[in-house]
DNA sequence: CAGTGGTCTAGACCACGGT
DNA sequence: CCGTGGTCTAGACCACTGC
């Protein structure tokens, strides 16, 4: 058996013209196998875009709904095309707006699936870690302070929080042979985290998303990322082992979910001796 | 009349199947309207690729090779089409693989026309510069200095120059109301950059890359940029009115033409407390 | 108004992955 | 072996640009 959904065979709305309005067949199953039955009232698209367009929005917005999850093929581009009664090369660009976005990735033979961000080492894109013998290495993660508190007014706006909203906050460190060399603040609306507010220290993990993922399913989509150079504190100074007032890079991010939601709000510093940082100009 | 040249209608090479070779016709005139014949000896396409990604190279080398120049349109697709035998829909996806990598932008009812990459503000990418009301400004240039010398061997490798060329080596300051804010060192060439060899110091503008392209015929295509955090030298220091030490962001380009050949190295360095950076991540 | 790229269709066949 | 996405075709019509 398959692990798709099956698409509903039943009435189709005809649009011939270029430009006339993207419409679904009322639904008997959804495009997944997984969630309740939706029906056409849930569409409000702008039938001034084009129709690629038109699908590319809606079909983000069944992947922000949960419709389907990154280790499930999404529905096929045949049955994609009979739902939304388009050509397949229509579904193919819009599937391709979302592959250049980074919201899903083909693969031949197989499927179309969810894909989340490469932040395969966030940490190895701006700083150079190597161990004692030259080998570039992950660094292990601690815990050192989780709190429940009211989020400073900043972080709330850029966390969109409401004003009586609660957070947590995690005070973590990163290590390199049992050298701290990352410090890091994350703020995280509890709401969406309730599992972490509880969860023991000891039991983080070194990569936080996957945690976000599994038990309090929220995925990140996309992140931005903004760099300064500071000088230590005494703090920073005391934990990455630095003189106070030397050069520190910070790096500020806000993590959002694919309906573009910002969830997870970060700093981190480390010493900029390990920075380095390099970019494709075009 | 039309700004581009006429495509051969002389003899096609049927390729009928997928996966066939990629041929054009010999041609009578070229695809463009300013350059000698060429036949088809001067292709040397891998038939396992798909052929619009083989089109995509073919393209790219006619770009490199000077054959159209930004301000002309390139061949329509339908003379693409017909040039290369192949639909235009396997065109437009060749040329959108030159438009996702920058070498060229569409433009409706006009024409597909080569793209220069956007330095824009290269600068205002990494520094954050405001005059003394808060305004963002560009800072204006001066060079200080120019030799003809043999370059480092790093130099020489970097822009895969020959053990006997010599290169230009220029120092140029880059001004804020008069306030020296970064310090650039730059090397390029000689054989290609001759006209610079000789331009009264006075006669260098704000921006190199249009002085690049007007006297020595050099488009920047693309460029590759390493940002590390240096403390400043007394000649940093003096140079930038800053204090011995302090920490100093150093941006190290090489920039490069359509064939992927470097042909400028440069080093800038300003003020860390001017810097800042932002990335998307997906 | 002619010519460009932009959208869209309805197919065909190929290459790959898993059964 | 079947089903997936990948390549490619040969059109049609639309929207924009510039003469």
């Amino acid at each position: 058996m398959n692990d798709r959904g099956n698409a509903a065979k039943s009435q189709w709305v005809k649009t011939l013209a270029h430009g006339g309005p993207l419409r679904c067949g009322t639904v008997v199953t959804p495009l997944n196998n997984c969630m309740n039955a939706m029906d056409t009232a849930s569409f409000k698209l702008d039938d001034r875009l084009p129709r690629y367009h038109q699908l590319r929005d809606d079909l983000l917005s069944r992947i922000a709904a949960g419709e389907w999850t990154p280790t499930q093929a999404i529905a096929t581009e045949a049955e994609l095309g009979q739902f939304y009664n388009v050509s397949t090369g229509t579904v193919r660009k819009a599937i391709d707006l979302l592959v250049a976005d980074g919201v899903l990735t083909r693969s031949q033979g197989r499927g179309t699936f969810i894909r989340r961000p490469r932040f395969d080492s966030s940490l190895f894109r701006f700083f150079r870690f190597k161990s004692r013998d030259g080998q570039p290495v992950r660094p292990t993660a601690r815990v050192l302070k989780r709190e429940i508190v009211k989020p400073s007014a900043e972080i709330r706006a850029a966390l969109k929080m409401k004003a009586t909203e609660k957070a947590i906050h995690l005070s973590r460190v990163r290590l390199i042979e049992g050298q701290a060399v990352l410090s890091e603040e994350i703020w995280l609306p509890r709401a969406r985290f309730e599992p972490l507010a509880t969860l023991p220290l000891d039991d983080f993990e070194d990569l936080l998303y996957p945690l976000y993922e599994r038990l309090c399913r929220q995925i990140v989509a996309s992140a931005t990322e903004i760099l300064r150079v500071e000088q230590a504190t005494p703090d920073d100074a005391s934990v990455l082992g630095l003189a106070t007032g030397s050069p520190v890079i910070l790096v500020h991010r806000v993590a959002s979910d694919f309906a573009g939601t910002p969830f997870e709000w970060r700093s981190t510093r480390g010493a900029a001796t390990t920075f380095q940082y390099q970019v494709e100009i075009r």
